[in-house]
DNA sequence: GAAACGTGGCA
DNA sequence: TTGCCAAGTTT
């Protein structure tokens, strides 16, 4: 007893930071509201934390406030098309979330309603065990440690772990565990990625503003900068290919949509080759339809989590009557329903003389 | 356990 | 310009 009232002491100095520095996000409740009761809504905590999965507060918020807005509760995200979620979601990255999002909001529907506990949470799509501890403590106020990479560095620093991530995750999550109170565990999972986001950063952190510098070894020893420790990342190799943008006479443009699973899988893009590293030159063409193709000069750059993309873009005016080997004429057109890479080539396609009359900037 | 899986911001 | 980093999950 004694050891768990020595435990909580970091703990409970944390609260008392959050109860006067938490941060207002559009999908939290206020550490007052929630002591008078407030529930947060389990759609909205859901939806936040798959968004937020490797992604900074920054890059949601927009995508938030679109998704809530136009699908208010999981049952209305449940009745959506595949195809409107996959195009809201678009520029936000690592769709398999947007797949699991949709078949999660089905069973969810299915079952009447959210679990309310983590195992039952993180057998559904998408949820792994961070988020299933992260939907457990703070909507249902379940003991559930949540280990992210805030919680990962505030405790690498607190028990001054040395040991490089990833293999000092099991004891980084075992120190996480002692640590989790059993008073307001959801307050205290937030606390803690508020600490991370804002106290305890990666580079330059605020030891001197941290209310948890008095319990924090990597502190005492001067070495909370340079924790965690991390196993070096592999080189990127450079991957090659070609992207099509076909203009049809009429104005519509053509795209497909890519294959259900892997790299932007679910996702509209321009008909192209595959995308190699063991390129040889000159790539062998492959476009999506008999025409004469312009190459552009330049080419469009873009660098994914574990490769360098360099593709060139050919362009062509088709006539209304073109039929593609793959792939459909879009009529009507958006780049916002575009990931980035395929946003990147059609910027660079519609500044050419040939599009740009259709397309004007 | 390792690799695949996006994107934008920052030093 | 380059590499690191952000509230991870799936295979």
């Amino acid at each position: 007893m004694r050891d768990e009232i020595a435990r909580s002491e970091p703990a409970l100095a944390l609260l008392r930071w959050y109860d006067s520095a938490a941060r207002v996000l559009p999908w939290r409740v206020s550490p007052a509201d929630r002591a008078a009761g407030v529930r947060p809504d389990p759609y909205r905590i859901w939806l936040s934390e798959v968004m937020l999965q490797q992604t900074t507060v920054a890059a949601v918020k927009d995508y938030f406030h679109r998704f809530t807005t136009r699908w208010p509760d999981v049952q209305a995200l449940a009745a959506a098309e595949d195809a409107e979620v996959m195009a809201e979601w678009a520029g936000l990255g690592y769709y398999a979330r947007a797949r699991n999002l949709l078949a999660c909001a089905r069973q969810v529907t299915e079952l009447g309603g959210f679990p309310d506990d983590a195992k039952a949470l993180r057998a559904l799509p998408g949820i792994g065990p961070y988020t299933s501890a992260a939907i457990a403590s703070i909507v249902w106020e379940r003991q559930e440690t949540v280990v992210d990479g805030n919680v990962e560095r505030v405790v690498s620093r607190l028990f001054a772990v040395t040991e490089p991530l990833p293999k000092s995750k099991p004891k980084l999550t075992a120190l996480a565990e002692i640590l989790t109170p059993a008073q307001r565990p959801g307050d205290y999972a937030q606390a803690m990625m508020d600490l991370g986001a804002t106290i305890c950063t990666p580079r330059n952190p605020k030891c001197d503003a941290c209310p948890l510098s008095g319990f924090c070894q990597a502190y005492a020893q001067g070495i909370a900068a340079s924790l965690p420790a991390k196993t070096p990342k592999a080189a990127k190799p450079v991957r090659r290919g070609i992207a099509y943008v076909a203009l049809r006479e009429d104005g519509a443009l053509l795209l497909e949509t890519r294959p259900p699973r892997g790299l932007l899988g679910g996702t509209l893009g321009w008909p192209g080759t595959e995308w190699r590293a063991d390129w040889t030159e000159p790539l062998p063409p492959a476009p999506p339809l008999a025409a004469e193709w312009q190459d552009l000069t330049g080419l469009v750059r873009h660098t994914f989590t574990h490769f360098h993309l360099e593709l060139t873009v050919a362009i062509s005016r088709v006539a209304v009557d073109a039929q593609p080997k793959t792939g459909a004429f879009h009529p009507e057109f958006s780049p916002s329903a575009l990931p980035t890479v395929m946003r990147k080539i059609w910027e660079h396609a519609a500044s050419d003389p040939l599009f740009a009359a259709h397309f004007p900037r």
